[in-house]
RNA sequence: GGUGGGAUACUCAAGUGGCCAACGAGGGCAGACUGUAAAUCUGCUGGCUUUCGCCUUCGGAGGUUCGAAUCCUCCUCCCACCA
């Protein structure tokens, strides 16, 4: 019992430190019942999910399933300074009412993976917000800038002449002393989040909280680029509250290899039948095509049901292999006669008559499925069907 | 506090008085090919009721000049060394 528990909890964990420390969690649960605290922190700002941020909420459900109960904490405090992961950039202050309002349509879209009843959410402005300036040069203390520096980021930065504020130094302290206060015992995060996470395990043996939190890191997920991680600034993610025609056909847009690791990272099918099918894709027994709509097919399901996974599937197939029209686009209506890029802004299929333009020239412009050149073309009253490039389509009503 | 270096489009990075809407690379978009893949090849990549034209852009504000990303002044920010 323990060791298959152990067995799903190491599922696509990048590194754990240490699992020798989980399996006497896990054991101490099984023998004595005795309930064990799983940390995650998330950013306040975003409360759009994607498919990046359920890789660790499976994980959570998993630990979950095994007797954790789970800190979810809502980083309003530390979301106000920003994480040094990424470019130093200020953010704009939320208000109480923006934080409380983000935490709610949180609870929405993690409450399909998490078990509330084994649940609770905490938000770390009601301890940092509180500490003195006393206990911050206590709290700065328990670290070196010799230390702070090896940091991969921050070294990085610091050779090559990028700067760095002060207050990022802060980040990882605040983050570490939210284990301190809330006697975690194991916090998971992304690979990206070692140096945080690891600052949590110092930091709670500086305090002398009786315990080092186990640190389980889970790999990121590399967004539809199959590259740089998935984010929404960069625009290669599949949000959980997409429709499910838009999440299917992203999921097939991926190469075939990174399909593979969102196989690893998302699906539930035990890791044996995933190594069956990758077999069967290598000596031609499966498709790798529908293998890919298999994966599609249980995201979209997860998210939504299995109904609209299924008409999904045929949807995309009808769009993209046959080369049809989607059954359903947004409409516009417009008086005529309309200059074709001008219509294009309208219908927004283009940002600006300018990039209109320059597709016009490209013979990426369709009309009722005819190719248009003519850059100079008028639509007169009607109705019709533009497309630009393979994705997008809108019907447009000239009066 | 002192001395020196730097800030260019989504990112990196050329450009040091007109040939600059600004080289190049990455990214992005589109076309061909496909399995809507990937890889590869090709084109495009500030905006404008229309383009052999006009407008806005090179950290910010002024100035010199027929003309400034380029020169001058002040300001803001960053980096290095010294203190």
């Amino acid at each position: 019992m323990v060791e298959e528990a152990l067995n799903e909890i190491r599922r696509g964990a990048a590194e754990i430190i240490t699992e020798d420390q989980i399996e006497s969690l896990v054991r101490g649960y099984y023998e004595k019942g005795e309930p064990y605290y799983v940390k995650a922190g998330f950013d306040p700002t975003a409360p759009d999910l994607h498919l990046g941020h359920t890789v660790l909420l499976q994980k959570l459900a998993t630990f979950q399933k095994y007797g954790a109960i789970v800190q979810f904490l809502i980083g309003d405090f530390t979301g106000m300074i920003g994480d040094p992961t990424g470019k130093s950039q200020t953010r704009k202050k939320l208000s109480r009412e923006e934080v409380k309002e983000n935490a709610k349509s949180y609870e929405e879209q993690v409450f399909k993976i998490l078990d509330p009843e084994r649940t609770v959410v905490v938000f770390n402005s009601e301890w940092l917000g509180r500490l003195t300036s006393y206990e911050m040069i206590e709290l700065a203390s328990k670290r070196t800038v010799a230390r702070m520096l090896e940091r991969d980021d921050f070294e990085k930065r610091f050779k090559s002449g990028q700067d760095i504020s002060l207050y990022e130094f802060f980040y990882p302290l605040f983050q570490g002393y939210d284990s301190v206060v809330l006697k975690s015992d194991i916090e998971i995060g992304g690979t990206d989040q070692k140096f945080n996470l690891l600052m949590g395990r110092h930091l709670q043996r500086a305090y002398g909280v009786g315990k080092e939190q186990v640190v389980l890191m889970m790999p990121i997920l590399e967004g539809l680029d199959g590259v740089q991680k998935m984010s929404k600034s960069l625009g290669n993610f599949i949000g959980v509250a997409e429709e499910p025609n838009v999440m299917f056909a992203k999921l097939m847009s991926i190469s075939d290899d990174l399909m593979w690791r969102y196989y690893e990272l998302l699906s539930s099918r035990p890791l044996t039948e995933i190594a069956r099918m990758k077999e069967d894709t290598a000596s031609g027994k499966l498709h790798p095509k529908r293998a890919k709509e298999m994966l599609a097919e249980e995201i979209v399901e997860r998210f939504h049901d299995r109904e609209s996974a299924l008409s999904a599937c045929e949807e995309f197939n009808k769009v993209f292999r046959q080369k049809d029209i989607p059954t359903e686009m947004p409409e516009y209506e417009m008086e005529g006669p309309v200059w074709i890029a001008k219509a294009l802004v309208e219908a927004k299929l283009e940002p600006s008559t300018s990039q209109a333009r320059r597709d016009l020239q490209a013979g990426a412009v369709r009309i009722d499925r005819q190719k248009v050149s003519d850059k100079d073309l008028h639509l007169e009253a009607g109705e019709y069907i533009l497309q630009v490039g393979k994705k997008k389509f809108a019907r447009v009503k000239v009066k």
